[in-house]
This record gives C-alpha cells, structure tokens and sequence, in this order.
DNA sequence: GTAATTGCAAAAGATTTGCAAGCGA
DNA sequence: TCGCTTGCAAATCTTTTGCAATTAC
C-alpha cells in the first residue's frame, strides 16, 4: 500500500472519531508510517516530527501518540528500556505483532504473522476468557549475534566455561 | 512447598552468588513469596515492607528487586501502567507465566504451564534466533466480567449496540 | 577488618497537566 | 465564531545515584 494511501486511511479514522486535522497530527503520522520497522520511542518520534515542524513540543507529541493509541492505530509497548516505544498496527491485521527481542545486540525483530490463533481459542475454552488482543515477546540471542559468538570462539580452542 | 523451604531456596541462592544476607533482602523475599500472585509494584512492596521493617528506604527496595531480577528470582514486567512490577518465577520452571489481561476489571491471571515450546522451536527453525525467554500476555474479556455484562442486559431487550 | 550494603536526599528521566494563545471546521 | 489543540513551563511520578554510615561475613 502507498504511503499517501496510508495517511488518507489515517485521517478518514480521526475525522470520523470527530478529530481535527492538524498538521502537526499529520506529520507525527507520517513520521510513524515511514519508521514502521523502528519501534520508536516518544522523544525518538518527537525529534523526528521536530525536524520537519520545529515549533513542535514534546508534550503535543505525547498527546499525539496517546490519542492514536487510543485509535488502535498504534499500539504503546513497553520492551523494558525505561521508554514506551510505539508500535504501527498493521492496516489489515487487528493485533499486534509478535518480536524477536535480541538480549545481547537490543535489536528487535518483528514475527508478522499471527501464530496465536489456536492459543486464543484454547484460553476462550478453558478459562471462558474472551481474547480482544495479545503480546508475543521472545527473548534470546539473534542469528547474527550467534555467528559473531562463533566468530570469537574460532581458532580451534575448544574452550570449556569457567566460573 | 513451604514457605520456609522456599526462603531458604533462594537464600543458598544469594550466598552462592557472594551476596549477603541482610534482613532487608530476607524481609522483602518473604514478602514476594507471600503475594506470589499478586504483581506488585516497587511502591506496594516497599509499603509491604516497612510495615515489619520500618527503617527500610525506598532505594534500598529498588536495589533487592534489580538483583532479584538479575538471579532471575523474579522477573520485571510492564502491563502499562506506569509501573513495573514483580513476578515471582516458578522454582521449577525458568518461564515467565502467560498472562490474562482483563481490560474491564483490570485484574490479571496466570497460566502456569509452558504453552509456547512448539512456538519456540519454530522461531529457532525459522529465523536462527536462541529463545532464552519468552513472554505471553492476552488482553480480553475475563469470564466475570463476562457475566456481569450479561447480568446487566438482562430483561430480553436484546438491544443493539449503536454510536 | 573490609568490602558489600544501606538510608537519605538529590538527581535524572519519562510523562502529564494547567493555562493562555492559536487554529481548524 | 467556538471549542478543540497547541506550546510552554511547571508539576508529578518512577527510578537511579552519590555518599557517608553501617553491617554481614
């Protein structure tokens, strides 16, 4: 789907919830979609707003972000940093992506797919728990920190751990 | 197992590690394993706390649940409230518990079995990533809250919802 | 005895709020 | 025009830190 397509979409949402249209809503939109991989943080999002609308306050920025959250147009995460970080909802799917958390290199990795189906049936028969969304983390050591590890090992050491 | 046993489980813990015992650690794990279901927060524990260690200070309270979490005692989670707050971990199992969220009542249940291990052989098939944890919360409709519902519309009016 | 641990108070971050001015519908 | 929005600064809330005094081993 087209960038612009996107922002229409958006905008269409926030008029009919009876919301204006401000540019600085706009642009903090915009900023979100292009960065849809990056899981920004609140003054990530707010430096990158104030670099095309630099009358911007942080404070807008949250109010910006409460309100889409609000919309489920994105959805607030909090991977343990000190920060919330914010997460674009998918157009078509209603939940929230699943991520690979890396604990050595903090890079995260998104699991777009949604693999919880069959679990959300069984927690609705067992427990009577009615599912509206869920939250997926893994986390563990990424592909490419393992071949660094493997890199450093190398030489034929064959080393054993000591405490 | 005891409540006792356990205290002493995770004390051996602290000494093998070269930590010391100090009351102020003791009083704050009896209190964890004490309201093992309950998700406190940093605050609720230290008022849990004070209340048979008065001279204990805030900071101190902090620094027990960051090494708690370190030796995996414990884990430190975020539902998105302001705070973080505490799960103690099973003795026997290294995983976090899944989570039912209800989004009414705000009340939070444990599952304590392990439902994500095909999951986690799947993400290593697939993407080369070592899962060494992992977290699985659901957000919904808990079934009392559920029946309340159902209590308040009855009277066969089978009304439909409009905006 | 000595290094780890504590309590206090201050600092540091993240987020929220009050309010007058500004702006979209 | 009118009420929603904004920017700013101050307030709030959670968590961390520096440091001298204390304590477990």
């Amino acid at each position: 789907m087209m960038l612009t397509e996107q922002v229409d979409r958006i905008k269409e949402r926030l008029k009919s919830k009876g919301y204006k249209l401000t540019p600085q809503r706009e642009t903090t939109i915009r900023v979100l979609l292009e960065h849809e991989k990056d899981h920004l943080s609140a003054e990530e999002v707010f430096l990158l707003v104030k670099e095309r609308f630099p009358e911007i306050g942080m404070a807008t920025v949250y109010r910006v972000l409460d309100l889409l959250n609000e919309l489920q147009i994105v959805q607030k995460v909090n991977f343990g940093d000190g920060a919330a970080r914010f997460d674009l909802r998918a157009a078509n799917s209603p939940h929230l992506h699943h991520h690979l958390i890396c604990t050595q290199c903090g890079n995260v990795e998104e699991i777009m797919e949604d693999w919880l189906v069959s679990l959300e049936k069984r927690v609705e028969r067992e427990f009577g728990f009615t599912v509206t969304d869920h939250r997926l983390d893994f986390q563990g050591v990424c592909s490419s920190c393992q071949m660094k590890e493997r890199e450093k090992n190398k030489g034929g050491k064959n080393c054993q751990a000591v405490s």
